[in-house]
DNA sequence: ACCTGAACACCGTTCAAGT
DNA sequence: ACCTGAACACCGTTCAAGT
């Protein structure tokens, strides 16, 4: 509905104005300044200022555009999750069966988290706008994506619902403990001194812990998803569609 | 180790100085006094100043015990988590079998998420130390307990990483979800206008999300965790304990 | 030993003013 | 119409100074 991406052909660079000002500003420019931002410096480096820096403006002209820090920061999940529009991947009805679809729409969540591990935990944690918008799905978009396929599928309204619930928390969980291990934070501004590492003094009252460290350490993550997609997939297919209350 | 609730019995009100500055600050008021300013106030009004406002002291007076903010923050997950050490119905070490003991614990964590619905975010994304601390379990005390419990109830170390890693993506899943809808937030410092939700406009181009709107909203979060707790427990039950790679 | 005043650098945001 | 300068209120943090 409203414009997109076509205004920036007036007078491209009439000439005569010195080359700082580039093109003009506008929504879409800034909210992706800000993902890239967020992707190189983390979330809380992420300033109105640095913002505009980079941008080539004084922060005060973001204001027109974006109407402040915490609006900014709900459209970049908007704009965030909205990248699975373009994966070819992700289909928007089902065409071989609801697993194909659900398996799709996962793998794409897991894509945008990944390339976006800083932004993640935004999606996360952001309040939500309505019960219906649970994270990591923050779109109405995507929801009604989810509901229309199960439903084409035969699912009625109540283990679509559930489905949803299901869904949703399977991906919350894994994507963001997966993000985490590649370096998340939506904490300290420091993007060195490496989380300082427990070392052997704290490990010794800990014998578990210390022998499994590696273990711990490893990281599964694709595996553990696929496997645990699998089963969720299962838990859908054998729910019962009422609640029997 | 450092000494914890005992250095407030000196000259208790010596009587001349004016009933302004009460108790002696420490780390542990510090640490109490910032977890119920964000239960009440959200963690966007947590300031430093505010913080010594509170306290009857000045924002400086708090660096001698607690470093900066973002060290406060982590005391204040440290503190959070570890309020389990007083829940009677989690026990430490298995006596009826090891599903009675991680359902315990999984119900522990569940309680502290409740109780602190506006810190629980906190847990779930600051930065952690090290790849063995999983959210929402981010202390040493409580991994070595878990690892501990299973080991003695026969889990070989694969199995028991794999069970560690199955029931933390899960409890941060469930839980992150269940918060939020009981209203948290990482994000914005107003307290009101309580989440503009989309109306009709914005729902009309999304019959299934409209139609199933009052259903998506119900909050099953109880009977949704008991339920999906004892399939993973099950899944636990039935997971092969080599990685057979 | 513990707390504070004053100061610094940096925020988000507003608004009248420039072009 | 779009951007900016100057200003305001508020941050986190340091440090010399008070008691």
């Amino acid at each position: 509905m409203a414009g997109k991406r076509n205004d920036a052909d007036k007078d491209v660079i009439a000439g005569d104005s010195p080359p700082s000002s580039r093109v003009a500003l506008s929504r879409d420019r800034i909210l992706d300044a800000a993902i890239s931002f967020i992707d190189e410096q983390g979330l809380p480096g992420l300033t109105m200022r640095r913002l505009g820096e980079r941008l080539d403006v004084e922060a005060m002209s973001l204001y027109r555009y974006v109407g402040g820090r915490e609006e900014l920061l709900d459209g970049v999940v908007a704009r965030v999750i909205d990248e699975m529009h373009d994966d070819d991947d992700v289909i928007s009805v089902p065409t071989d069966g609801w697993q194909d679809f659900l398996q799709r729409l996962a793998h794409g969540v897991r894509r945008v988290a990944l390339s976006h591990p800083k932004v993640f935990p935004l999606v996360a944690s952001r309040p939500a706008e309505a019960p219906w918008l649970r994270p990591p799905l923050r779109s109405l978009d995507w929801v009604e994506m989810f509901l229309n396929g199960l439903s084409e599928e035969g699912f009625d309204d109540d283990k679509s619902v559930g489905a949803y619930r299901a869904f949703t928390s399977f991906l919350l969980g894994h994507l963001l403990l997966e993000v985490a291990v590649h370096g998340a934070d939506v904490g300290p501004l420091d993007v060195l001194d490496e989380a300082t590492e427990p070392e052997q003094d704290e490990l010794r009252p800990h014998p578990n812990v210390r022998k499994l460290r590696s273990a711990l350490s490893e990281d599964h993550s694709a595996i553990e998803f696929e496997e645990s997609l699998e089963e969720l997939l299962n838990r859908i297919a054998m729910m019962s569609s009422a609640k029997t209350p």
